[in-house]
DNA sequence: CTTCACTAGAAAAACGTTTAACTAACTCGG
DNA sequence: CCGAGTTAGTTAAACGTTTTTCTAGTGAAG
C-alpha cells in the first residue's frame, strides 16, 4: 500500500549534484541558479517524486499556509455555502484548510482554538456561536495569528468582521410587503437575544414604520432558531382568529418549519398566506409558486472574507496593524410566486 | 490585535528551571518526572500560555495527527452528514481534519492529494470523484499514507473502502414495492457508468425478480445526477401513456428533481403515484404524507470509516501490513407516507 | 599583474520539538 | 564498604527545510 519512506531535499541535490541550498532556491524560485542547474534540480524532483515536507518547511519559514475554518454549525445550509466558497478561494490561493464545526457548542469552540493554535495556522476564519463560554472574547482577542469574524459580530471584540447587513434586509421584506398591501405581517424571529434576529426584526419594523405602517407586537414570535420552533411558532401564529397575510421566517430553520406546518394545514401559498424567508434553499423548486426571499451574498462575503484575511496576513509580516474592519455587504430581495398582493383589503 | 511572539518550551524550562527533556517529557506524561517538577512545569506552562508548535513536534515525531477529508461533492447533503460526522470523531480522537472539496472535478482532486501529501497527513479519507483523470488510481495507490475509500470504490485499487451494499438498497425498495402491488415501476437511475447506480438498479431488478416481477427495461431513465436531469426523467416518465405506478429515484438530487416534476404536473403524492428515495434529506418534512426513503447508515459509514483508518495509522507504526479490507454497511427501509398500496391493480 | 567587485554556488546555522544517550545520586545485596 | 541496579534528571542529536554567511571563480579596471 504506502512505498518507502519519502525522498528529503538532500536525496534530491545528492541526485541532482548540487547542495540543498540550491535545490531549495531553484523549486522556490528565490535567489540565482544558472539554468543548467534549475534543469537538473528539477528533473532530479521530478524522478524522485520528491514533495517538500510541509512541517519542515513552516517550522523554518513561519508560515504553515494553513487557515482555520471554525463554522459555529455545519448543518446550516447557508454556512455550508460558505464554506464551499471559502475552500474553493483558499485553496486557488495556496492555503489549505481546516475545518472545524463547533455545532454550536462553545466548549468544542474553545478547543478548536486551541488546536488552531497549536498548529500554528497563518489566520482563522471564525463563524462564532451563538452563546459565547466567559472566555471566548479573550481566547478570540489573543488569538496571535489574524482572525476574522463571518456572519455573526461580537459586540465589543477588536477583530475584523464580514456580515450581511441585516437591517437592510428586513427593510427589503417591509418594503416587498407593503408593496403589495400586507398590513397583518407576522414574523418568526428566532431568538431575541441574537443579534442578527434583532437586526432584521428592527429592519422590518423600520421599513414597515418608514411607510406608515405599523408592526402588531403580537405577531412577532420569539423562540429559538430551531426547525421545531418555527413549526410550533407557526402553528400558533395560523391559530389566531385573524390569520397573518404574510409571515417572515428570519431564517432557514425557521423557514422550513413554518412550510410544514402550512402544509400541515392545508394552507395554500399564496392564496391563503404570503411566506417571505431568508436564504436560497436547494429544495425552494419544490415549494410551489417558488420561495420568495431576501438572499444573503454568500459569494461576496466569502470573497471579501477570504481577501481581508490574506492580506491581514501579509501586513502582519510587514509589521503594520491598523485598526478592525467591519464590513457589511448588502442583501438582494428576489421575488418568486410565494409572495402576492393581499385580497380583501382591510385597512 | 496579536501578541507577541508565541513561547518556547526554553522559555517554559527556564521558568520552571527544569531542562527542555523535562517539560517536554511532563507535557507529554511520557517518562519519570517527579511530582513536584511536574508541577513547576505545568504552572509554567499555564502561565506563559504556551502551546507546543505543531510543526515542530511532526518534524521531530513524524506523524502530523492530520486527516485529509477529500470530498467529491459538499453540495451533496449525505457527503455532507459524512463530513460532520467525520470530523467530530476525528476532532475527538485528537487529529485534525483538512477538508478538500473536489466538486466533482479530477484535477482539484489531483492537486489536493498532493497537497495532502505535502502536508503529510497521517491519513486521508477520500470519497473519489465520479471519473478519474487517467493518473488517479496510481496516485491513490501511491500514497505514502494509509487512504480509505468512502461511498464510492474505484474498481481494481487495493485501498481499504466503506461502503453502502447498494445491491441490498435497491433490493429493499424493490420488497417494499412489491409488497404494496407495484407493477409498473419506474426508475430514476443517474449515469449507467456509475457503478453505484448500476448496483442500485441491479438490486431492485434482482429483488423483483426473485418475486417473479419483471422490470419493465423502457421504464429506466439514464442520464447524469443533477436534479435538472432528475426533472426531465420524472417527465418523460409521467408522460408516459401508462403511467409509472411508483418512481424509484436512486440519489437525492434525482428524488428533488422527480419531487419538483411531480408538484409541477399537479399530481399528488401516494394517490397517483408512490415515490420512494434514497436517503434522509433536511427538507422530507415538506413532503406531505412524508418521504418513504431507504437510507444509508452515515454515522456507521463514518465511525467504520475513522476507527478503520486510525488503526491502520497505528499499525502503519509498527509495521504490519495486511490487505485492503473493503467492508459493507447495510441500508434501511423508512416507509412513510410516499407509498401506497396500488388503487387498480391492472395485473 | 594585482586588486576589486560581482556572481553562482556551497556550507552551516537555525527553527522548536522529541528522544536516545548519558550522568549523578541513591539503594541495596554481598 | 563496594559494585551493580535503579531512578530522575540533563545534554545533545536529529527531524527537513530556509536563509544567512562564506568561498571560489570570473571579468574588468587600474
Amino acid at each position: 500500500m504506502s512505498g518507502g519512506p519519502l525522498p528529503t531535499i538532500h536525496e534530491v541535490a545528492r541526485l541532482a549534484g548540487v547542495s540543498v541550498a540550491t535545490v531549495s532556491k531553484t523549486l522556490n524560485r528565490s535567489g540565482k541558479v544558472s539554468e543548467l542547474l534549475q534543469e537538473r534540480v528539477n528533473a532530479a524532483a521530478q524522478k524522485l517524486g520528491y514533495a517538500p515536507h510541509a512541517s519542515a518547511r513552516s517550522l523554518r519559514s513561519g508560515a504553515t499556509r494553513i487557515l482555520g475554518l471554525l463554522v459555529a454549525d455545519l448543518a446550516n445550509p447557508y454556512f455550508l455555502r460558505l464554506v464551499e466558497s471559502i475552500e474553493r478561494l483558499s485553496s486557488a490561493a495556496g492555503y489549505s484548510v481546516i475545518l472545524c464545526n463547533s455545532a454550536e457548542d462553545p466548549a468544542r469552540e474553545e478547543r478548536h482554538l486551541a488546536m488552531l493554535l497549536s498548529q500554528r495556522a497563518d489566520g482563522a476564519i471564525v463563524i462564532p456561536t451563538r452563546r459565547g463560554w466567559s472566555g471566548r472574547q479573550a481566547a478570540l482577542a489573543n488569538l496571535p495569528m489574524p482572525g476574522i469574524l463571518v456572519d455573526r459580530r461580537i459586540e465589543g471584540l477588536d477583530l475584523d468582521s464580514v456580515t450581511t447587513d441585516n437591517v437592510a434586509l428586513g427593510r427589503l421584506a417591509a418594503e416587498h410587503l407593503d408593496d403589495l398591501g400586507h398590513r397583518r405581517i407576522a414574523v418568526i424571529m428566532g431568538s431575541p437575544e441574537h443579534q442578527i434576529a434583532r437586526h432584521r426584526l428592527d429592519g422590518l419594523r423600520s421599513g414597515l414604520a418608514s411607510r406608515g405602517v405599523t408592526l402588531d407586537e403580537r405577531l412577532i414570535e420569539k423562540d429559538n432558531f430551531s426547525e421545531a420552533a418555527g413549526h410550533a411558532a407557526a402553528l400558533r401564529l395560523l391559530g389566531h382568529a385573524q390569520r397573518p397575510t404574510a409571515i417572515f421566517a428570519t431564517n432557514n430553520h425557521l423557514s422550513l418549519g413554518l412550510l410544514r406546518a402550512i402544509a400541515e394545514r392545508g394552507l395554500s401559498i399564496p392564496d391563503d398566506l404570503s411566506v417571505i424567508a431568508v436564504d436560497e434553499l436547494p429544495w425552494a423548486g419544490l415549494v410551489r409558486p417558488g420561495m420568495t426571499v431576501v438572499t444573503q451574498p454568500s459569494e461576496a462575503i466569502a470573497e471579501t472574507t477570504v481577501s481581508t484575511l490574506l492580506s491581514r496576513i501579509l501586513e502582519g509580516r510587514s509589521g503594520a496593524e491598523d485598526e478592525a474592519r467591519s464590513i457589511q455587504l448588502q442583501p438582494a430581495l428576489v421575488v418568486r410566486g410565494s409572495t402576492a398582493a393581499v385580497r380583501t383589503s382591510s385597512t
